[in-house]
DNA sequence: AACCAAAGGTGAGTAAAACTTACTTACAAA
DNA sequence: TTTGTAAGTAAGTTTTACTCACCTTTGGTT
């Protein structure tokens, strides 16, 4: 588990957003470590003083997004008082998060997962911590009755994440637009109200 | 759009199956031209005159993998007879399909996404054709009656595949087992019947 | 003011791995 | 037999991530 990435000496801000801005045009592998020291005005060696690898670079350039992301996320759930509110709103503030920061949605969704090391890094447990939030709403939601009791917290969490980010995917690799609110009122309208057709009301 | 590749001949074959076999216990990253060539009993040369690149390679390897994939779904599906029972075939054999093959599923759901050739790939032409049959589905069980007419069938697909791969992830990054039976049930009742709690019946 | 340790930063160099290229061998058709 | 093509080889070349020994600046202590 890597540090989280305190703000830093000059040199690694500069390279932290050369590569960022880097990230928005090309993908992680394409991306040379000289590359990164020319835009960022620094030499290719002064990477290598602030992270231990281009990946860890990466880690924690995702972990600098998803802060400012899990902090738009609590303010946006904070206000509402039921569980359903407070799902709607962390769906409608993730869509609209991964379509206001590409690069945070390309780095998170295409570029880190392939490696093991992610998974010990800060921005891994912030994502954690994010899953986990959504799963604790559940469950309080299934003992309040709010939601149905009688189902696995855990796979509603998975089609949330997943209903989420198959639904950016698309845009985030052919760069198109989405229409975020009409995407978060439809996902929310398909889990929580089903998909069956019956006369039932 | 790279060609299907045919069997083809046996250099290209034994490539083929050394970086498959390879793919078991590492990640694409890590596996090195010169050990494929050495597993496959082969030189480092031949496999650049087989595959364009090493991701070409990758590429063609889930391909074929993929054909088996959507061969075994579609059989699947052939003897349902409603909308609703074809889907829940196709999530029950995805989730299947993903379990017994994590070649297949690291492959597709973390190797392959972040670079753009492939989306250029006959491999992602056969996962396009495999999203489009479960629209088509959702399309039909809206003209029916049998879902909701009243949605975004496209939204529905997402959420559907979304599910599909979010309920892998954690088993195929983690090398964990899964009850692909009960989370294909479970990703159905909550897809179909909705999660919220209402005393209508 | 003088000092010094530590942090910030440099630039040349290394090793490894992806890819090239010029070449050889097998082999079927004319 | 000749010939043309596909299969395969072996020895490069180049790129690129990463290292290491060395300067420079800064700020706190005596």
């Amino acid at each position: 588990m890597k540090k989280p990435a305190k703000p830093g000496p000059p040199g690694k801000i500069k390279i932290m957003t050369a590569f960022s801005l880097l990230m928005e045009t090309k993908d992680f592998q394409s991306i040379t470590t000289a590359e990164i020291a020319g835009n960022a005005g620094v030499t290719e060696g002064l990477i290598y003083k602030y992270f231990t690898d281009k990946k860890d670079l990466l880690h924690q350039v995702l972990h600098q997004h998803f802060a400012a992301f899990q902090a738009g996320i609590e303010t946006g759930i904070q206000e509402k008082q039921t569980c359903i509110g407070k799902l709607e709103a962390i769906i409608l503030a993730s869509l609209d998060s991964y379509a206001r920061n590409r690069v945070l949605a390309r780095i998170l969704l295409l570029e880190v997962r392939n490696s093991l090391s992610y998974y010990e890094s800060g921005a891994y447990a912030m994502v954690k911590t994010y899953a986990r939030t959504i799963l604790d709403i559940i469950r309080e939601g299934m003992e309040t009755g709010e939601l149905r009791p009688d189902m696995d917290p855990f796979l509603l969490q998975k089609v949330i994440l997943g209903a989420i980010e198959h639904t950016c995917l698309k845009q985030v690799i052919f760069d198109k637009k989405m229409d975020v609110a009409a995407a978060a009122g439809g996902i929310v309208d398909i889990i929580f109200n089903g998909v069956k057709h019956h006369g039932c009301h």
